[in-house]
DNA sequence: GACAAGCAGATTGTCGACAATCTAACAAGA
DNA sequence: TCTTGTTAGATTGTCGACAATCTGCTTGTC
């Protein structure tokens, strides 16, 4: 027979591409925080019944990025600069653990798999697409708990990864000009690769306080604004 | 006007209540694992109708305790013994960075709920109510994460009590014997009172190892046994 | 007897309609 | 003018019925 491995077939529920349409509109920005998400009107534009929506929203709720009011309505989560300074320095830790963990475990597979991403976010940095290269950055980010062969550790990441995705878009979709084009990933693979763990905990943590700055200025000044209602 | 700070009111969709009680089914054993969620037998029982049933399932599913099949069930998730390990190794770091970030921001108020949290386990234990037990200890033991003051941290340490609580049930299930009488949680609510940080986190990590141990061989041992099925 | 096709029953996914609740505007009274 | 009661409209929560899918059994064929 031959050694062929498929890969899992696609969800077919509608409630399964709803949810992905939904994260999908909150990550990028076209759902703005605050905003609320009116049943009647989002089933007719998806042409599907109230019922799959509401279950989609449901899950939504519970990941983080939604939230209800019974009989008032379901809103995106508003961001706060608690939140982002929360959802960082809780992400600065667990990268700390996550590199420990996946640090034994690194073969070939993982250095090309951490090349692959590079590229990919190299492609998105090269096109301008924003929104891929935040997704994409993630992704190579992700890699060590991917790694690090722990479960929970792993749902975890992918819980925060929505919010920090979500942070980023608002991010840039407010500065509104064009990304960075040097690489700035460069080290950060380098060190994945060499020898020194703690260096590269090091510069996990230094990286990502990087962006914190800018991000945490962004979200201090959303919060003298008043939230845009539906 | 009076001073009075009124606490929200309760949820009082139907939709709420179904979580609450399918999670207390679930995380006191009465479902077990890998068990089939019947949609139109507990619709029936409940005299609730399936939509707001299936949106609590929803709900469970991302809590992580339910696993969804589109087209065939909801389950009881299994529960696996590298499951166990990944939930106490991910807990025991998480624990450290709890106690760090609460340690500075401990007060009279902390002090006097820890108190009053570990008075309850000591009730429970007094009248053998393993079930009660178990949710007050894990009460005492999510102190540190309220204290941190983080959301994100918080926020985690609370999905991972389903788990844990489930983990917990199934083993004092298992064993079916009475609960130790001896107070436990002396020496951890002793150090948190205390002024050695280190000790505290030390004390943490091998207080949690303890109990590990005998799970981690219950659960091996139900690696054995075929799962039961609807 | 082994195997594939097809059928029947059960169960999940989805739909459209109704009930419960909230919001905002308006009117009435102190 | 401020407060309170009322009402209409919109929106969310819930229901019962139908459609899509799966599972196991039966049947027929070799």
């Amino acid at each position: 027979m031959g050694k062929v491995d498929f890969s899992p077939i696609a969800d077919t529920t509608r409630r399964a591409e709803i949810v992905a349409l939904l994260r999908r509109a909150i990550l990028t920005g076209q759902l703005e925080p605050g905003q609320k998400l009116n049943e009647l009107r989002i089933s007719e534009q998806m042409r599907v019944s109230r019922a799959p929506l509401r279950e989609a929203m449901r899950e939504l709720v519970q990941e983080g990025i939604l939230t209800s009011i019974p009989y008032a309505g379901t809103f995106v989560i508003e961001v706060t600069a608690k939140d982002i300074d929360d959802a960082y320095s809780f992400n600065k830790v667990m990268d700390e653990l996550a590199i420990e963990r996946a640090w034994p475990l690194r073969d070939q597979r993982f250095y090309d798999e951490l090349d692959r991403r590079h590229e990919a976010v190299k492609l998105a940095t090269r096109e301008l697409d924003t929104t891929r290269q935040i997704e994409t950055a993630l992704q190579l980010h992700g890699l060590i708990y991917e790694w690090a062969d722990n479960s929970v550790l792993l749902e975890t990441w992918q819980r925060l990864t929505s919010r920090l995705q979500m942070y980023f878009a608002l991010h840039q979709h407010a500065r509104n000009e064009p990304v960075p084009a040097e690489d700035v990933h460069e080290t950060y693979v380098r060190l994945l690769k060499g020898k020194d763990m703690r260096a590269a905990q090091r510069h996990a943590r230094e990286h990502i306080d990087l962006d914190f700055e800018e991000l945490l200025s962004y979200a201090r000044g959303l919060e003298q604004r008043p939230s845009r209602g539906a």
